[in-house]
RNA sequence: GCCGACGUAGCCCAAUUGGUAGAGGCAAACGACUUAAAAUCGUUCAAGUGCGGGUUCGAGUCCCGCCGUCGGCACCA
């Protein structure tokens, strides 16, 4: 298209509007306090997920999401909202480190320069960011205040009674009051203990390959989720943070969230919370005893082994000497594979007998006692009590070491499945306690027989685990605290933030598990006797919480004013992609509570309302991918058909939510429609050069014409407020077309028309609105679209005086009426039967009722 | 295996939530304009809604049972 003729000036239109508004400040919101603030204006607060700042540039999925913000924003601030609609980077991370480390370039440099060129396309979209407000991860004024919210969660624990955040020193006076003889160091590690932020000796995914350690949601089917680098399970002491202490809150508060039910359900089924109850059985001789979890307590008469998981501690207590051989093999077989070995080889089950034995306290039976792999250390209290005839996975593994399957539960109803084991619920049988009862109610009484006896208790249990929050890297906000030589840790004053990384010629990894900054040796030995933290913080950091900085971004004081958070929070709508259902939002909530169980904040949530965009895939239907050949460079869209093309292309492919291919005669399709909107108001002069159209005028328009019109403004507007892009650029289409044909074409209802469109393309109607209000400004008082009120319907005209309906007969189309909108029902049915192509099918038959839909149809039903 | 979303003209998608299957776009065909083409304007074409049952006067829409595509989880006791 370059080398043809426009067809029209887009090119020239759109970064003429985009300097306009980035001069006058067009989109500037107001914070209290602000001068020309007024508190009356509703606030409405339109939030993306901002993007991490790669070397690639966008791609055409994230002006996806970014459109449909823009739009809501646009549209909500012509409604007279003060519109928050904010843009930032999420600029630390691996991917610049390892760029770095390659290339010898400091990631401060490399992130500048992705961040100068990601805005920059940004801006080439005509987004009505307030640039202003513009955040960076990465600068110290940002995560000064990141470490600052370490430091709450650090000094503060998890209190059960107030289920709520509470301040350490809380917990500190408590157990002094208490313990008034604890020593020091006891009192120290008890403390240490409770702290939402902490210090634990776990299994971590270490990754050689990137150096670090990642997350449990950062590592896919045994692979690191960037790079797909190999994972071990290694043993290491690492930060900590409490999450699993909200895994009921986090559930909970979900409920009067705006969001979609698939999310929510990933959210709770990842937290995974499950309830049953602890049993206690005893070890026959020993005096100890060990603790199982389950969810049918109702089931413990048909539990006819135990299994402990390889790691547990109690298994060499328990094992009996002639079988250590067996149980070391077992236990170094299973050290040696990786995760991903361990769930391949999850086809046949493993294991191995320990010798010993444990009483079930329901029945004074000694079972005995396995260890096996299918069960998890990390999961309940590492061992189960096996119920075979009625787990899938105990089933498997007793038939395979020909254990005892002993029924418990019987089928309410006959269900003659006689392959698999029953796992449902139904009436209890070979229990003497609790026979003919029902599941729910068997569970009720043998956890409150447990209780009453000292054998167990109720029990809740999450597959949520704390959160991993150490990385061994350069790139990331580094810890504010420092280490004794005794090993103990203690918090940086906050005065003393934001601490940062020094700067290093070399933060290559170190090939081992101390991070880069170790290296670092003056940084790291700050003060006599005192060494800093080397660890980093993991990049879901930053993204906690940014959504609080855009409020109040410059604050020196605090990480946000009072009067900003309850003024703007909490976030109105958010639109980000799917990907982050389970990990940013479950991470940001979890700080949110926290910050609001602390007093920092006033909402519960941080996300009212939440919509995942749908993935653009290529033009071949598959995800877009260098390798394939089929990735879509919104730069080139700009240039051959420009931003408005672009911006309403990408909301007309279908629902937002949508996953749908790229077109890009698509595209050519929508530029047509921006096309046939300018000429209806433009016509080329003899001089070749664009003027108003002679056909504008200030006429009254026809009664269909502002039909139209109102229906127009009806469907976009209605469309807008549900996301329903796509439909209501389809009506602006029947408008356009609707007006092409006329040779008078009324100006009034025409600028209606382009305050609709405004939201979708701006540029263009700006142009022309700016055009029109020159010539007519007996019509236009203001010029810049933007500043006008969102244009308001009424039904009055869209009532059409004669409507067409439908005659069935027995629910078959045989004939049409015209009725007017006065017909009596009575007077319908009169006449439809009337009809000559009607009589055929009423001859011979009696009519049993008619049923009349108004403005409808009309169904006479006869035999 | 479990959870979720989706399945409507050749393609992307609509359908007032139970009321004429078609709004819009793409593609195709034809016509007008043009020396011709492009662009533009106009006209036309097409599926009975993945499959099988059911409820109803009436089902794309509700219910039951399947099939397919995509996404997520997956020894969580």
């Amino acid at each position: 298209m370059s080398e043809r003729r426009k067809q029209y000036p887009f090119d020239k239109i759109e970064t003429k509007w985009q300097s306009h508004w980035d001069q006058q400040g067009t989109f500037k919101s107001l914070n209290p306090g602000d001068e020309g603030f007024d508190p009356a204006m509703p606030k409405f607060y339109a939030l993306d997920m901002f993007p991490y700042p790669s070397g690639q540039g966008l791609h055409v999925g994230h002006p996806e999401g970014y459109t449909a913000t823009d739009i809501i924003s646009r549209y909500k601030r012509m409604l007279g909202f003060n519109v928050l609609h904010p843009m930032g980077w999420d600029a630390f991370g691996l991917p610049a480190e390892q760029y770095a480390i390659e290339h010898g370039i400091h990631p401060r440099d490399t992130t500048a320069k992705n961040i100068a060129y990601f805005k920059q396309q940004l801006k080439s979209i005509g987004f009505s960011y307030d640039w202003d407000r513009e955040i960076n991860t990465t600068d110290p004024a940002y995560y000064r205040w990141t470490q600052w919210i370490f430091l709450k969660l650090y000094n503060s624990y998890y209190d059960e009674g107030n289920q709520a955040a509470t301040p350490i020193v809380e917990l500190m006076e408590k157990r002094k009051e208490e313990y008034p003889d604890e020593n020091a160091t006891e009192h120290r590690s008890f403390i240490d203990k409770h702290r939402l932020a902490y210090i634990d000796e776990v299994a971590v995914n270490w990754c050689q390959a990137l150096g670090t350690v990642l997350a449990n949601e950062e590592v896919v089917d045994g692979k690191s989720e960037r790079g797909s680098h190999p994972v071990e399970r290694k043993p290491m002491r690492q930060w900590m943070l409490r999450i699993t202490a909200y895994g009921d809150r986090l559930i909970e508060e979900l409920e009067d969230l705006d969001w979609p039910e698939g999310i929510k359900s990933l959210q709770r089924n990842w937290i995974g919370r499950s309830e049953g109850a602890d049993v206690h059985f005893e070890l026959p001789g020993t005096g100890n005893k060990v603790t199982v979890f389950t969810t049918r307590p109702d089931t413990l008469f048909g539990a006819t082994y135990m299994v402990l998981a390889p790691e547990h501690p109690l298994v060499d207590e328990v094992a009996e000497a002639e079988h250590s051989e067996s149980i070391d093999n077992y236990r170094n077989e299973i050290a040696t594979k990786s995760d991903l070995e361990r769930t391949d080889l999850a086809k046949s089950k493993t294991g191995v007998f320990t010798g010993g034995y444990a009483v079930n306290p329901i029945n004074g039976e000694e079972i005995p006692i396995w260890i096996a792999d299918y069960v998890l250390m990390t999961y309940g209290t590492g061992a189960i009590m096996a119920v075979p005839a009625h787990d899938d996975r105990d089933n498997e593994f007793a038939k395979q070491f020909n254990i005892e399957i002993r029924a418990v539960v019987q089928p309410k109803e006959e269900e003659n499945d006689e392959t698999s084991c029953f796992t449902g619920e139904g009436i209890a049988i070979n229990s003497p306690l609790i026979d003919g009862l029902q599941t729910t109610e068997a569970k009720e009484v043998v956890t409150d027989w447990l209780g009453n006896n000292g054998f167990g208790k109720r029990a809740v249990n999450f597959k949520l685990r704390d959160w991993l929050f150490s990385r061994q890297r350069y790139w990331g906000e580094p810890f504010p605290i420092s280490w004794d030589n005794e090993g103990g840790h203690h918090a940086i004053p906050e005065d003393a933030l934001p601490i940062q990384a020094p700067e290093m010629e070399d933060f290559k990894p170190t090939g081992d598990a101390r991070p880069p900054l170790s290296k670092a040796k003056e940084w790291v030995n700050h003060e006599e006797g005192y060494k800093r933290e080397t660890n980093t913080m993991p990049q879901w950091a930053g993204s906690c919480w940014y959504y609080l900085r855009y409020c109040d971004p410059n604050n020196a004081e605090r990480f946000i004013s009072t009067e900003a958070e309850k003024y703007w929070m909490n976030v109105d709508l958010y639109v980000g992609g799917t990907e982050h259902a389970v990990l940013h939002l479950l991470y940001s909530r979890f700080w949110h509570k926290v910050l609001y169980d602390l007093g920092y904040v006033k909402t519960k949530e941080p996300f009212q309302k939440l919509i995942n965009q749908g993935m653009i895939l290529g033009e071949d239907g598959q995800k877009m991918s260098k390798s394939r050949g089929n990735v879509i460079n919104p730069d080139t869209v700009i240039e051959e058909y420009g931003a408005d093309s672009l911006r309403l292309y990408e909301m007309f492919m279908g629902p937002l939510e949508q996953v749908k291919p790229w077109s890009n005669k698509g595209v050519e399709g929508v530029h047509r429609f921006l096309a046939r909107v300018w000429r209806l108001f433009m016509e080329n002069s003899q001089e070749g050069e664009w003027v108003l159209s002679s056909k504008i005028k200030e006429v009254e328009p026809s009664k269909q014409q502002l039909k139209v019109l109102h229906e127009t403004i009806k469907k976009v507007t209605h469309d807008i407020e549900s996301l329903d892009f796509n439909t209501a650029i389809a009506q602006m289409m029947v408008f356009t077309n609707a007006f092409t044909g006329a040779e008078e074409r009324p100006i009034k209802e025409l600028t209606i028309f382009l305050q609709l469109l405004n939201p979708f393309a701006p540029h263009i109607t700006e142009e022309l609105f700016a055009i029109i209000a020159e010539i007519f400004p007996q019509i236009i008082d203001k010029n810049e679209i933007s500043k006008m009120p969102w244009p308001e319907y009424d039904e009055k005209y869209l009532i059409e005086d004669e409507v067409e309906i439908v005659i069935q007969v027995n629910g078959k189309l045989r004939d049409k009426m015209i009725t007017c909108k006065n017909d009596s029902e009575e007077e319908i049915k009169f006449q439809c039967q009337e009809l000559e192509k009607i009589k055929p099918f009423l001859e011979g038959v009696t009519v049993r009722k008619i049923i009349v839909v108004p403005g409808k149809l009309v169904n006479i039903v006869a035999n």
